[in-house]
RNA sequence: GGACCGGUAGUUCAGCUGGUUAGAAUGCCGGCCUGUCACGCCGGAGGUCGCGGGUUCGAGUCCCGUCCGGUCCGCCA
């Protein structure tokens, strides 16, 4: 056991004689004394070493930075006044009596107090990047949040029961990492996506309160908010419904932030609709930080000219907005052009704007290459419908709705951020009322918005059936500043509901008790109603700590291919364990 | 699968319309300095300009390809 910890040297040690272990921040010497910051993860104390002791300090003068020591000292108050006022490394310091050199160390590749290094270069040297303090205090970050879960979990009735790691390939979804199977050849396990059909089995099992702090692997294409192996905080009950649901897990978000941030959360969350956060912020995800909405203004255009606000406008799967950025007239052309040409991403082909002069001014207020196809009746209730101010700039999206929401939604969220219109507070939302299928234009058929385990809000099948377009599931999603935080629902737990949602999905019985019979023999024997969430930790840890990437609140992460820069991980096997597996790899085909 | 940004000393970057020996800061090494903490001062070492090809009298710079890192779209029930 080691007798302290750099960060807890204090004035209440002064005079005695402590042992530190740490790693050597960095060694400064001046005349004929040597200072050394000696560091670990709690924090950083500054040894002196006189030349009194010429052993010691002859061992001292070759220490290096990352060097990992041993030092007995004397725990010294400094006199401020006499030194340097701004004592970077605080008032106490170490006389250091006795220095043992645990191990040696080279020059690091990088500077642990450089805060623009590269990633990949953070990332092969990983286990130096971490001891930086940022990092340190992430990680500690994220074992707290662990930690209050557990712990609120436990005193919740929750137990914590693990799931298997290797189990069955499921094609629906996200693609599978595969585990061939040595003992079976030819055929193969996958790494769960989420453990979702276990928990419900365990809830089958009568566990009644589950969760699990679980590694899931999805092997889709990276982004800076998601990792192909990533760490859910898996819940699920039984008996309760929605209400309960949202009322444990809402309790538990609340009391993390008050303890672990001392953030005091709303005593209650706002809840919205899935189609009022559609209609009002292009997104199930809204950010209420920014105080910017789409505004319909669709059924102004029936008498207007212009083609594309009209088309959109009547076309019943078309929509047209317009959305109001305050103070927004002082955007150059060249930023309108970059914001058109983001929009662009998502598939809009343009993107119409007014500069509001002078709203008192009328039509010659306006400034805009489109004013000229809209009627003054028209421009009045833009005007007074978005709540238009002198100085702001109007932004226009028409087309397919889909494609409005989703890059009109965008663009709000970053003219939000460009602009600093994000308010510095923490909104957290339920949205509900999620449609139970979405259309799937390229496969022409109805996918599951959720996933297919999810209850509708109708009890009856043939409802579900009859209009599969319209029907509502019983999921709820935590959204917190525009990330979603965790989503989750009541589950199907009637044979013949779920056989009718694998039916409207298109999966055939024969395929559905091939890849669900396991679900579906289960349902038959006594199954509860039961209802869960799952929260994304890393996430959650990426809001709390305000990084910008999910990478910085993992310690080993993967870049953007998936890679270890660190291991070299992916890599290739030998021919032996090939051999084993009865797996033989082709060349690869070049494409025709 | 696609769009965009980046890759030049250990690190972070500069390097203009192509033109002598590719720079700075920091780190590293050596020396000096009696209390420093981004210490200071003096000196030194350190570069296949990601890789391959092309254009050119001449390429870090232009073109093509490729690899790596990143952001995003598609994808992520």
């Amino acid at each position: 056991m080691r007798s302290h910890y750099c960060g807890q040297v204090d004035e209440t040690l002064v005079d005695q004689e402590i042992e530190l272990c740490g790693w050597v921040n960095r060694r400064r010497d001046h005349g004929g004394v040597i200072f050394i910051d000696l560091r670990d993860r709690e924090g950083l104390v500054q040894v002196v070493f006189d030349p009194d002791k010429p052993e010691i300090f002859a061992l001292a003068e070759r220490v290096r930075n990352e060097y990992v020591l041993k030092v007995k000292g004397r725990v010294r108050l400094r006199d401020e006044a006499a030194f340097n006022a701004n004592l970077k490394s605080g008032k106490i310091e170490l006389l250091g009596l006795e220095l043992e050199v645990l191990n040696t160390a080279e020059t690091p590749p990088f500077q642990l107090d450089d805060v623009g290094v590269n990633e990949d270069i953070r990332l092969k040297y990983r286990y130096i990047d971490l001891r930086r303090d940022e990092m340190q205090q992430r990680m500690r970050m994220r074992s707290k949040v662990t930690s209050f879960v557990r712990r609120y979990m436990e005193d919740n009735g929750f137990w914590d029961i693990e799931t298997p790691m290797l189990t069955k390939a499921t094609p629906e979804g996200a693609r599978d990492y595969l585990v061939p199977s040595r003992t079976h050849q030819g055929e193969f396990f996958a790494l769960p996506q989420s453990p979702q059909l276990f928990k419900q089995l365990l809830m089958m099992s009568g566990m009644d309160r589950y969760y699990q702090i679980v590694r899931c692997f999805r092997d889709e294409d990276l982004r800076a908010d998601r990792q192909p192996e990533f760490t859910q905080i898996d819940i699920e009950t039984s008996f309760l419904d929605e209400a309960g649901v949202m009322e444990i897990t809402e309790n538990m978000i609340r009391d993390l932030f008050a303890h672990v941030l001392e953030v005091a959360l709303p005593s209650e969350f706002p809840r919205m609709t899935y189609e009022e956060a559609m209609n009002r912020y292009g997104s199930d995800k809204p950010d209420l930080r920014i105080d910017m909405e789409l505004v319909d203004i669709g059924d102004l255009m029936d008498n207007v000219e212009f083609k594309v606000f009209s088309g959109p406008a009547k076309d019943p799967k078309g929509r047209l907005v317009v959305l109001r950025v305050p103070g927004g007239a002082k955007l150059s052309r060249k930023e309108i052009d970059g914001h058109t040409e983001y929009v662009g991403r998502y598939g809009a082909k343009g993107l119409a704007w007014i500069k509001v002069n002078d709203v008192a001014a009328g039509r010659e207020g306006l400034q805009s290459p489109i004013v000229k196809f809209l009627p003054d009746e028209v421009l009045d209730e833009i005007i007074k419908r978005s709540g238009t101010e002198t100085g702001d700039l109007l932004f226009f999206g028409a087309g397919d709705a889909k494609m409005v929401n989703e890059s009109m939604g965008a663009l709000r969220v970053k003219l939000g951020h460009d602009l600093d219109l994000v308010s510095r507070e923490w909104k957290p939302l339920w949205v509900i009322d999620f449609p139970m299928f979405e259309w799937n234009e390229r496969e022409e058929r109805w996918d599951a918005l959720h996933h297919p385990f999810t209850a509708p809000n109708s009890e009856d099948p043939a409802v579900l059936e009859a209009n599969p377009g319209e029907s509502l599931s019983r999921a709820y999603d935590m959204v917190l500043n525009g990330c979603e935080l965790g989503g989750g629902s009541v589950r199907i737990h009637s044979v013949d509901m779920q056989q009718k949602v694998f039916e409207v999905l298109g999966i055939s019985d024969e395929e559905a008790s091939e890849k669900f019979g396991f679900l579906l023999e289960a349902l038959k024997y006594g199954c509860p109603p039961h209802a869960g969430l799952a929260f994304g930790l890393d996430r959650m840890v990426m809001l709390m700590t305000g990084a910008s990437s999910i990478r910085d609140v993992m310690a080993f992460p993967k870049t953007q291919t998936a890679a270890c820069p660190l291991t070299s991980a992916p890599s290739e096997v030998s021919a032996a364990q090939l051999k084993e597996l009865n797996i033989r790899i082709r060349k690869p085909v070049a494409d025709s």
